[in-house]
DNA sequence: CGCGAGCTTGACGTTGTTCAACTAGAGTGG
DNA sequence: CCACTCTAGTTGAACAACGTCAAGCTCGCG
């Protein structure tokens, strides 16, 4: 229909998140400074949005899928720090961790991603302290739900690791109870720093004791409460 | 001489980040907003400088010593997130995380630190997009330290995580390679996320090695290559 | 039909925690 | 001045958590 060329049909400007905060402090002059050279592109499922160690001209906005950011140590070790999905803005802890991208930005699912260039929205920025604070308070978010998860790697075991990372899954990315567990075993494994027989272990785990189910590539969380206990008990 | 009453001499403004700063880009009206309030404090080794749940009001600009940022879990799982040493602006990362402090600020050697009310602050910040963006990229260095710590967490072993850390704590917190080791063990531990003794093993490893030495209360890294080939390879 | 990627399971060894016992120094009170 | 206690540091042994390895399974795709 339209998603699978770079150069397609117009995003719907009006969920972005600029347009919206437009409304309360963005004056056209500017919204077509930063929106007017703006690039529009479709990635498919596990392309690389953005990638660790180079250096960066934008920042984007996520209209639509879902993304992980990744830190890569070696070839073999891969350790994803958050998962996100649109719509939101996303690369702009790169306009503050100026040299070069500490970490990639992959899709997950096929993702609409609308960018940005740095210096056309640091011009901006410089001038517009409101906006300015609305962005960073969004960067805040992400690295609120990052640490949350680093304080979890660092005082639980993997069994409350992953009880951990379902929920966030459910209430901060896919939204639904029930849900197309697009993130591969291995991925898991990536997020929660242990190994992908130890993933599919737990989760077997978890099914055995009725907390998950599993319907083809669908997983149901049936029970909320206890996979929040188990978290908080390590 | 003098530090051991909270109402004591003025510090030395011209020493202060925001002043310096100021020289850039904060005029004499906005300086005297921000700082004519301020207020000087002195706290003791093992003060509380800012707690974890508390509604904060206000940010600081430690002039002189070393805190620790920790998470507390529960009343025994402490977890320490990064080491800071003045002259640095702390406490900043509440502009943002609005709600509440999601983590403590604790004295580890005695310090003075200059507190500015929030309100104030923001107030100048929002028509000073300069000033703002200045105060985001030193809260990104303090991020971008606890991810890499956090990244070491997610990746090392413990012996290679103590490394890293001997590292960390020259390179950024006693910029020496011989310091007096006013961390604890039990402090290591949770700056590593493991048992004290483990830390307490893998230091006398170091030791045996020659890798480090101790003289009384003194630490003496001896063979730094060494220490971060250990941190690399886990 | 065959091949490869992702998933699953169990056996085994390594890493790290917990527990218990011991030491040394610092503070307190008779 | 000595006995007491409290805290920080240290060591080793038993045990649990977790990673690695090897084998087999399923499903989609060429």
């Amino acid at each position: 229909m339209d998603s699978n060329e770079n150069t397609h049909s117009l995003f719907d400007c009006n969920s972005c998140f600029l347009n919206r905060l437009g409304i309360l402090s963005l004056n056209e002059s500017d919204r077509q400074k930063i929106c007017g050279k703006a690039t529009q592109l479709h990635f498919k499922k596990s392309e690389s949005i953005l990638k660790q160690g180079a250096t960066s001209t934008s920042i984007g906005f996520l209209h639509k899928g879902i993304v992980k950011f990744t830190y890569q140590k070696d070839p073999k070790k891969n350790y994803i720090m958050t998962v996100v999905s649109g719509p939101k803005l996303i690369g702009q802890a790169n306009l503050f961790f100026k040299e070069r991208n500490i970490f990639s930005i992959i899709a997950v699912e096929d993702c609409d991603i609308c960018f940005l260039d740095n210096r056309d929205v640091m011009g901006v920025l410089a001038n517009n302290g409101k906006l300015l604070l609305a962005i960073v308070e969004r960067s805040s978010d992400m690295f609120q739900s990052s640490i949350f998860n680093f304080i979890s790697l660092a005082h639980n075991h993997v069994y409350g690791r992953i009880a951990d990372i379902l929920v966030f899954l459910w209430e901060n990315v896919y939204l639904n109870s029930e849900y197309d567990f697009t993130l591969s075993r291995k991925e898991i494994a990536e997020f929660a720093a242990c190994s992908h027989e130890n993933v599919i272990s737990v989760l077997s785990n978890y099914n055995k004791e009725g907390l998950i189910g599993f319907e083809g590539k669908k997983i149901i969380i049936k029970d909320l409460k206890k996979l929040k206990e188990i978290s908080k008990n390590g």
